[in-house]
DNA sequence: TTATGGATTAGCT
DNA sequence: GCTAATCCATAAA
């Protein structure tokens, strides 16, 4: 990952991320364009008096119909519905009995599409993401936010909180913003965890960046 | 009403 | 590297 000169989040630190909230047209397009845009962008959240932010470092794409392992190709269900609806808005389901995994709905309105946040660069507020994760401060960083169920852990993400929330509102409590870095590369990979179309190539990293998940933090 | 399996992780070996 | 834990949303009945 490119490292900015005027990096002003240093690790640990109070400073609130500079940029603006990334806005509905961003995400009114296909997942596959928006996956890869979505790398190197800034997740935010307000806990309590706490700012959480991390930046985006790996994603996956999940389509409609066309697509067997996106819970939207089953059509729209009470649990799914954000997927359908407008674009910019958190879907957030449970899996496996323990944990959640956050999305952000894409393409307009009637047409089914997200992509899934799988491993974040911690930025700030980080003790209080180890509080959250019930992990011990100084523990392993890279194993912070690292795994899509780590992440929603961290960022304190649950369906009943967060399900169907405005992701493009800065005066939100979760929001995505833009500080202007872009990734020197990305690579695209097949999806991971996945059985059904376990081929295609939908997700996206930042290449040799050290929190993507999995082994094949691939380096450039 | 009941049965099934999953866009995972932690904790062993 | 391998597996148990764990429960909600579906689909079948």
């Amino acid at each position: 990952m490119k490292r900015s000169p005027s990096s002003s989040i240093p690790c640990g630190g109070n400073p609130l991320p500079t940029g603006s909230a990334l806005s509905r047209p961003f995400y009114n397009r296909d997942p596959r364009d928006v996956g890869p845009d979505l790398l190197g962008k800034i997740l935010i959240r307000k806990q309590g008096r706490e700012t959480l932010a991390a930046r985006i470092v790996e994603v996956e794409a999940y389509l409609g119909a066309e697509d067997p392992a996106a819970h939207a190709s089953i059509g729209k269900t009470s649990r799914n519905a954000v997927l359908f609806g407008s674009p910019g808005y958190a879907y957030v389901y449970f899996i496996y009995g323990n944990h959640y995994c956050l999305n952000v709905s894409c393409l307009p309105d009637g047409m089914p599409g997200g992509i899934l946040f799988r491993a974040l660069e911690p930025l700030a507020g980080i003790r209080e993401m180890f509080k959250l994760r019930g992990v011990e401060n100084g523990a392993d960083l890279r194993r912070l936010t690292s795994g899509p169920g780590r992440l929603a852990a961290a960022f304190a993400i649950t369906r009943e909180r967060d399900n169907g929330k405005d992701l493009t509102d800065a005066r939100s409590d979760l929001y995505i913003a833009d500080d202007g870095m872009r990734p020197s590369r990305v690579l695209t990979t097949k999806r991971i965890g996945i059985t059904k179309a376990a081929d295609m190539p939908l997700r996206y990293i930042v290449a040799g960046n050290r929190f993507v998940s999995g082994k094949l933090a691939e380096r450039p």
